[in-house]
DNA sequence: CCTGAAATCCGCTTATG
DNA sequence: CATAAGCGGATTTCAGG
């Protein structure tokens, strides 16, 4: 499905979405022409979704990243749930999980002031959330992408 | 410490990396040197950090996106746990946390076979893990970028 | 499916208000 | 601090092998 050199320039853009398809050409003895058409392959078989600028939450001021595990009342409130975790931006990944947890989500805040806030006149007014557990990431020694070299 | 067009900017390259500084600039009726000077005062603040290419992780055979909750033996173990950690290319990301674990990862593998290879075959012969807990996400309805704006 | 060349557009720098 | 103009280089298209 994918060969050698779609995998040579998934590598270098996810290091850096700014790579020139004439420097990773140049890398792989092929045309500037080549890396384009097989980006445009990619993204049209739905493996390329797009590139995001990467900023550092720390230097915007969001001091605080945590995960909150979430139990539900009943398993049948998750839609509802969903929808008002949606409308808090703080809230930056929602997952539908096994396990403990019925939601478990990944918040960013900017002080721990600011996280209690969330967690009491937010989060935990939600009819449909019966407890929360909150986990605080002290450090995050490891965030990178998938390894498609496998 | 940034304006209201610092923040358009971010939020138009948070979307999509690749729009144009001229057509940011028209949008907000400056000219485009005017955004790549604001582009790069933001990267030299350490606001910016770089531009990645987004996949879609399913597209590349990715089906298991799941955390784990790490416990240790004893606290002073974290260094080498996280170095033996780092050499797996699964993990894409790492937590040192409060709460029940110690140490908090993210993992995306190809199959439920790999999570049970990798839990028994790499994770959990890690010496200084004492035990760990698995949270599958079977789906994941939020994935979005820090709201810039408030 | 890859290439090479042509055309367009963009990023970046410099000089200026 | 923003701008306009111009240069250099990139992306993109397309005809052809």
């Amino acid at each position: 499905m994918i060969d050698n050199l779609d995998q040579a320039i998934l590598d270098a853009l996810l290091l850096n979405a700014r790579t020139s398809y004439a420097e990773i050409a140049k890398q792989h003895g092929v045309s500037p022409a080549t890396i384009h058409v097989r980006v445009e392959k990619m993204r049209q078989q739905g493996i390329i979704t797009g590139a995001k600028l990467t900023v550092n939450p720390r230097a915007l001021g969001f001091d605080v990243c945590c995960f909150i595990g979430i139990t539900l009342a009943r398993a049948g409130d998750y839609p509802s749930a969903l929808k008002q975790l949606q409308a808090l931006p703080e809230v930056v990944e929602a997952h539908y999980t096994t396990g403990q947890y019925s939601v478990f989500i990944k918040v960013f805040v900017k002080s721990i002031d600011d996280l209690q806030h969330l967690l009491i006149e937010k989060i935990q007014p939600i009819d449909e959330i019966q407890a929360t557990e909150t986990l605080i990431s002290l450090q995050q020694p490891i965030l990178r992408d998938i390894s498609v070299a496998q």
